[in-house]
DNA sequence: ACCTCACCTTGACCTGGATCAAGGGCGACG
DNA sequence: CGTCGCCCTTGATCCAGGTCAAGGTGAGGT
């Protein structure tokens, strides 16, 4: 189910993450002694890398899949908060609160590789890279702020102008002076998780915004007719 | 309406100052050199202190008074994020995104006093600083995470368990075994806002509550009668 | 004393989105 | 090739919380 391995620190992933800004500003020798203490872990589709609640030590770096941050009530209904996707970190901001516990719980959505960076190290190399320290702070503040505009499309935006904002902000390609395509690359009950509707309420909307002539679906590719005419609602 | 001076630096301000967590660690002179920069200003209630969407060039500490940092939407309505009280900043995290604007509105509840300090100098000095940088890492992750268990309150409870959370989180007295005390210092429309509840459905929870005989009201203090009972649903 | 205005409560009604229930389409697998 | 299971859609109904409207109460001003 979760498979890990040491990784290689001569592997292709160890120079993809090197990539990741998080990494990029670090002398060389600090990255290998990093990169020594890196896994790789494989997950299938559905498998839980860690639970909310559960003690932590790492955080992880993206390779390829799709990693779903989500949060559970007692009630046992799901809210999706994001979906990480390739040459993405997340979980990096967990190592400076107080409460050293994961606060939400990551779920492969379809099959992933990751690298499992541990954090006790990386904050270490941090104390020597001023410049690194900028890079995380530019990073957990841009979590921030994404929570503070997600928590501005829950209480003054209705449901309709999420999905409409959620459209928008995954447009693929613009064809034309007012329309575009949007490729929907996560199942329907997905997409509806992360805009806080249930998917019976996502598939009525999408069907008022077809009868409105708005947008054309064709399975998973939506077509935008009237760019500006979603924009009203934005 | 809003009155500012340049901050003495031997004043007592200036000490209350220091004593904060993001300013504590840094050396004598390069707090010198902060302080000297600081001003001091001065709100009433209702007072604006900037507008969402400002150009973004100073943070803030509260000495004295509650600002309240909102959001409003196109059509007028306000969410409250946070009310921010005395020895506390506001606003420092914005320092790090790329957008360099306020993503909040500021607004004085009563009268304030508050100490203005310009970003750029005090970023500049965490150059040297990696202890002030690890403080205001853990200062910006405690912000995230409060916004991460907003959006769960928002999403995963309901309006009910969201007052008795807040009840629960306001607690000023634990007059034995079962029961406590509440004081709300701010005006119950706030109390609402902050909720994400209009004030009639804040009224009626609260009656709710009360004829139910978990708590009893008297003007602007709230008593648990069974804070077991409360518990049962937050 | 009276007026005003801000704040709060209460009642009556409305509505967005959830819930419950019933199919339909389609890929995986025996 | 059937059928099982998953994902999605659609219809019918429900309900938490919002909206609209009508007072009540108390602090401050004149």
């Amino acid at each position: 189910m979760l498979h890990s391995c040491a990784m290689d620190t001569e592997s292709p992933l160890a120079g993809t993450v090197r990539e990741h800004y998080l990494f990029a500003g670090l002398p060389d020798e600090d990255f290998a002694t990093l990169a020594r203490q890196m896994t790789l872990v494989e997950l299938e589709k559905g498998d839980i890398l860690f639970h909310r609640g559960d003690p932590y030590t790492h955080f992880y770096f993206v390779d390829t899949g799709l990693i779903e941050l989500s949060l559970v009530s007692q009630t046992g209904e799901k809210k999706t908060l994001e979906i990480v996707d390739a040459r993405r970190t997340f979980a990096e901001a967990v190592a400076f609160m107080r409460e050293r516990r994961y606060p939400v719980t990551a779920e492969a959505l379809e099959a992933a590789t990751l690298c499992r960076i541990p954090t006790a190290p990386y904050v270490d190399t941090l104390q020597g890279n001023p410049d690194a320290c900028m890079r995380l702070l530019a990073d957990i503040s841009r979590h921030l702020h994404a929570r503070v505009r997600e928590i501005e499309n829950l209480t003054v935006q209705n449901a309709r102008s999420r999905l409409i904002s959620y459209l928008l902000d995954h447009i693929d390609e613009t064809t034309g002076d007012d329309e575009a395509t949007v490729r929907l690359t996560m199942p329907r009950h997905v997409i509806a998780s992360r805009l806080s509707i249930k998917p019976e309420t996502l598939s009525r909307l999408l069907r008022a915004l077809t009868d409105e002539g708005l947008i054309s679906i064709e399975d998973r590719l939506v077509f935008i007719h009237r760019l500006s005419g979603l924009r009203l609602y934005d």
